[in-house]
DNA sequence: AATTTATGTTTCAAGTGTGAAACAAAATGA
DNA sequence: TCATTTTGTTTCACACTTGAAACATAAATT
């Protein structure tokens, strides 16, 4: 484990990074300069070496990075090369639809399992996922190996789910319910608030009198978030 | 229009402190102090009181905010007071999944149509919202009046739905497509990614090494995207 | 009228992230 | 061998957010 704190915003970048490098595979490119990187997928270039000298010299001086070879150590670094297996707790509309989302599949994210609570949907199954009783994850994220959770239930009951899911062991978790939750420090939380967000939108076209002129700066919170 | 700047931190406080009301209210609580706020919510209070302080002095001093009166001055100021008509780029599964996510339809979000490029699609229906060709965006989303966009297109489109859509005089949208897009700054973007969000938690779980103690403070990014 | 309560407001220190600048080090190519 | 390229690394200034502290002000209560 690496013992230097690596700031969220850092690993977020790796991510983006990957998929530049995706792009430029796919392409056929053989190498890459960190300035190229930059001007092309609009990032900085001191960033992108700041960035990834966290983990290692990757760059060759003189030449920029094998795009083969720093896509590798960044699925490393990510923790990609291996399969991670996903539990969707909610059997709703939302978490119905995130279980058969392609962004899920796609990756190394498999969602292995669906819980809920309502007798009608338990045993039932959405593609080839079936639905279990939460009162059943324990056993059922040990058989099967999850190692990721989210959650889809309505807000009020989050916290508790959430709850159940740590003590069985689960250190990852994804939060659609718009509420914060508590948890404990080894375990990942990150919450995606689409109220949030829609408010956020909500306010800007409230504020905003569409009188003034354009211009081409990208707004500097979106630009965190992209990155 | 607000002249001072206000952080989108700010805002995103707000739409919280929304929600905290809404609790207050079923309760039939009458008044409460930034104090006892701050308490029961786990917020701050000194932060609850300035990021008020922005927007009027709603509250009454040796008394508090009245529930009801403070919950009607954030609803303004977040512009939820009227409905906002929201069209979806996107009859995928993603798109389909949030038309009717419920968390669009308890709020004063309306999804008022569906967008896509797919023949076989366009003329159907998901629930009461039917598809349109996305060559009649314009169009539609006026006669429509769509104040707001979902972009739910696989990345490569991603730019170009956002191109036509800002060209038809939307200014509030919200992307779901793991890319980074660039708007004009008269546009409001929030981009969603959840790759990004997944890969952190993988990197998470793979530079932790389960065996140092629990602690129950929380960490510092989950903290800001929660509040 | 005096006391209590709690807001509104300002100020400040601490932490964090960004991006520019500078430069040594290493590899390539002429 | 020498010049060029580009990384790796350090340093610095700037900006932003947070949260604490202090205090004046206003309302309610005794």
């Amino acid at each position: 484990m690496k013992v230097e704190k690596i700031s969220e915003l850092t690993t977020n970048r790796l991510s983006i990074y990957l998929r530049c490098l995706n792009e430029l595979i796919a392409e056929g490119a053989k190498t890459i300069s960190s300035e190229k990187l930059a001007k092309r997928f609009h990032l900085n270039s001191a960033q992108i070496r700041k960035d990834l000298a966290y983990f290692g010299e990757f760059g060759v001086r003189g030449v920029g990075y094998y795009v083969g070879e720093l896509h590798n150590h960044l699925t490393k670094i990510l923790g990609l090369e291996k399969e991670h297996c996903v539990a969707i707790i909610g059997a709703g509309r939302l978490g119905t639809a995130l279980t058969d989302y392609y962004g899920f599949s796609q990756s190394n994210f498999t969602v292995a399992a669906l819980f809920d609570n309502d007798e009608e949907k338990i045993g039932q199954k959405v593609g080839n996922v079936k639905i279990f009783d939460i009162k059943d994850f324990a056993k059922v994220a040990k058989r099967d190996k999850i190692d990721v959770a989210v959650i889809a239930v309505p807000a009020q009951f989050a916290q508790s789910v959430l709850e159940k899911i740590t003590q069985a062991g689960i250190k990852a978790v994804m939060n659609f319910a718009p509420t914060p939750l508590r948890v404990e420090c080894d375990v990942k939380l990150k919450t995606v608030d689409l109220t949030i967000s829609l408010e956020s939108l909500s306010y800007f076209l409230a504020h905003s009198n569409n009188a003034n002129g354009k211009n081409l700066k990208p707004n500097s919170t979106e630009r965190r978030n992209a990155l």
